[in-house]
Parts: structure tokens; C-alpha cells; sequence
DNA sequence: AATTAATGAAACCAAATGGTATCACAAACG
DNA sequence: CGTTTGTGATACCATTTGGTTTCATTAATT
């Protein structure tokens, strides 16, 4: 199954949870830890968490009565590939463009 | 100034946005010829494209009656800086946690 | 046992989002 | 010229999103 790009896209496209991201990048964190880095409630900051784990993007785990959340190394993956893949298509089609009036000037 | 990572990473949120990217990868096209590969109206793929655009992953500008669409080969750029930088504080700290364990374990 | 602290879960709300339809206008073409 | 075609600009709509509040539950603490 190759891993699903759209709650990963989805989950970096808000900045408080680009946030989270280089903060759990630091060392995991329970919820209550982390929400104490930002002006809104631990519920908000929950849903935010729930988000970046359906993008794969962290993973959480239950501990005593609290829960850590700590970042998921592999969930950029996808995401990184999908950008070089365009990256590469567009220098492919940057070089048949140059070749081209190459041969064209030539 | 640094690029406004918010809009870039917003416009990437989208699937039918980064469907827009990978067309255009393949050549510049007008709205109407972008729109033409979508089950939706002109004035739907309109906005997508003036999303792509404030997020800088593409250029337009017109040329006569039509507008010309293509992609700007510098707009991943800043977020794949971000996702290396992520990437990179994530690998420093497990290479911490690991020296760590060995330091403890010898 | 009683209290406190961390979480889970749900209802609710305003604003943003992704789409539509419509109208006006300019450029290409017969 | 008249017609078609591509675009720009609105207004409008349903759903999603990011946030709140409230209440229940469960684990740690005294």
C-alpha cells in the first residue's frame, strides 16, 4: 500500500502544525507538554496532534494517564519523494527545452 | 526576505493542486488547457491556479485573449528546505539518544 | 478515600475552502 | 461586423477547518 500523500500534505498545511513538528522534533512530548507551547487550549492542541498522526507524521502511544507523542522519522518520506519526483520532471523537461534551442541556434 | 513558507505549503495541501503542478511540469498551458484535464469549471481551476501562484510554486502571465501557466522551478525550493531542516534535527537527535544508550549500556 | 491532573469525547461556532453560476469584456476569426 | 472563445470578477452555497466549552473518565498524589 503505497502510503496515502493527502493527510500527510493536509497535516503540514497549517503552521501551528509545522510547529509541533520541530518541536516533537526536539524530544517527545505528551499532549499537555506540548499545548504548554501555545496560546490555545489542550483540546485544540489535540485535534492538531490527531491530524499529524493521520498523516503518519508523528506517532502517540498512551503512558500512565498520559499520552507521548513523538515524531514518526519515516512520515516525511512520501512527501519528500513527491516533491523531488516533480523537482526531476521539471529539470527533465528544462533540458529538452535547452537541447532544443541548441539544435535550433545550432 | 525569506519566502513565506504559509502560502507554498497551502497550496500543496491540495490534490487537485498538485495534479495542476505535475501538468504543468510536463509543459506551460493556458487556464482553459489546464482546466480541460478536470471534472470541474474554468473558474474552479482558475482559483486553484491563483492559489498555486501566491504560493509561488507557479508563474502566469498573459498572452493575448489567454493566460500562460507555468511552474517556477525556485517555489519548492523553500519547502523542501523546511522538510530537510525537520529531517535533519530528527536525525541529530537520534544519533544523540543513541550515543546516550551507549554511553549508559558500556 | 478524596483530590488533582491528563486525557477523551462531544456539541457548538465563525471563518476559510472548494466548488458553482452568472455577467461583462477583450481578443481572434469567419 | 458579428460571433465565438478565453478570461476576469462577483455573488452565492455546502462543507471543512481551527478553535472553544463542557463533561466524563482515569491515573497519580496526599
Amino acid at each position: 500500500m503505497t502510503p496515502a500523500l493527502q493527510p500527510a500534505f493536509r497535516a503540514l498545511a497549517d503552521p501551528t502544525r509545522r510547529r509541533i513538528l520541530r518541536l516533537l522534533a526536539g524530544s517527545e512530548m505528551t499532549i499537555a507538554e506540548v499545548s504548554r507551547a501555545f496560546p490555545m487550549t489542550r483540546a485544540a492542541v489535540r485535534k492538531h496532534l490527531a491530524i499529524l498522526e493521520q498523516g503518519a507524521l508523528i506517532d502517540s502511544e498512551p503512558r500512565g494517564r498520559e499520552r507521548i507523542n513523538r515524531l514518526n522519522p519515516n512520515g516525511l518520506r512520501p512527501v519528500l519523494d513527491w516533491m523531488h519526483e516533480l523537482d526531476a520532471a521539471w529539470d527533465d523537461r528544462l533540458a529538452a527545452l535547452k537541447s532544443a534551442i541548441e539544435r535550433n541556434t545550432s
